[in-house]
DNA sequence: AAACTTGTGGAACACTTGTTCAAGTAGTTC
DNA sequence: GAACTACTTGAACAAGTGTTCCACAAGTTT
């Protein structure tokens, strides 16, 4: 085991952190080797060291953040009940806001780069391999509308809490239950 | 009348619909006054000219985008049969791919600049205005899946095409008619 | 035609950018 | 301890950036 390669690699990851931090901050725009490197208190050429080139670092904060995405929507969707997926919508806009506003900037560059889409799409297949919906329209409808709230909140005026969620969740899912989870082991 | 301030406020529309270009060429990080002025074929320093700063410039950009956003979207949600909106939105995705990257990069901006939130948000209130829905819920609904299917064609590894599109759009509002449009007069 | 307003555009400025380079340190292997 | 590898880091470079400045042309008004 080499201890220097373990260091090496924890660093690589503090950049990407970073990255993420700058986003979420400044959006992708902001993100430059010095910003990045500022903020991970390293110096300029450590990202250059770690990645060959800013594409490179940006294309690593989408696919670590695409990840945790993941996790974080299947969870949401996994919740049966109305109020909570409301509640955990409600997070994201709110005090989860500038995280979800940098997931989308990065969802949006998987647009104009055709290697990253699958990682952007993961958390879609993902979600229908794990719920396995009777009803594979109605289930992509669902999925649809989440992204919609989600973006559609983040540019409202004052972003929907739990309780305004609720009732458009509820009607989402309730009367057409035919595709909650199936027991879902844990 | 002044023929001077015509072909200015000729130019400057120029100018604008050149960064529109460049931004569905290249997103909103590939616009400069440089490559914005190359498009536009003026000189360098046109933009700066007519727009006190390059957020400015994107600003009006999005501004000038959100209304023709606006008449495109009512136009596919006025059509009544959902083999026509199906069709519509497999157009934005396919042909006009790269102008509703655009305009999802544009609408993401608005998230961080607050003054920007209600030119992005325009065609969403104006839709409930128009529409004035029996069922405001389900509208909300339908509202919050046009973007989430737009957004995730967008990132689709191919496209959806209005085949695929439509028995989604036609679960989305069959059965639920009580939001179609009251007779728009034309 | 004189005074004005408006638009034009090249030169230049200070600054930030991505990236390279080379000299150095520290950990690993033999 | 010598050879090797992995990481570190400041200095430097060329290229591109937003923006300012200013002399000037071209319309408009009086």
């Amino acid at each position: 085991m080499d201890g220097r390669k373990a260091r090496g690699e924890k660093k690589r990851r503090a950049i990407v952190e970073a990255t993420l931090r700058v986003i979420e901050r400044d959006g992708v725009s902001g993100v430059t080797h010095r910003s990045v490197a500022r903020e991970a208190g390293v110096p300029t050429t450590a990202p250059t060291y770690y990645f060959a080139s800013l594409d490179d670092l940006l294309i690593a904060t989408l696919l670590w953040v695409a990840e945790e995405l993941c996790d974080d929507m299947l969870d949401i969707i996994a919740r049966g009940s109305s109020r909570e997926i409301a509640s955990s919508l409600a997070r994201a806009v709110n005090e989860n806001r500038a995280r979800t506003l940098a997931e989308y900037e990065l969802y949006l560059l998987a647009g104009r780069r055709p290697e990253l889409k699958a990682a952007a799409r993961r958390w879609l297949d993902l979600a229908v391999e794990v719920v396995r919906p009777a009803d594979p329209v109605a289930f992509r409808v669902f999925l649809a509308a989440i992204d919609g709230l989600l973006i559609q909140g983040l540019i409202a005026d004052v972003a929907p809490n739990e309780d305004e969620l609720e009732p458009i969740v509820s009607f989402l899912i309730c009367g057409r239950d035919d595709f909650t989870p199936p027991a879902r082991e844990q």
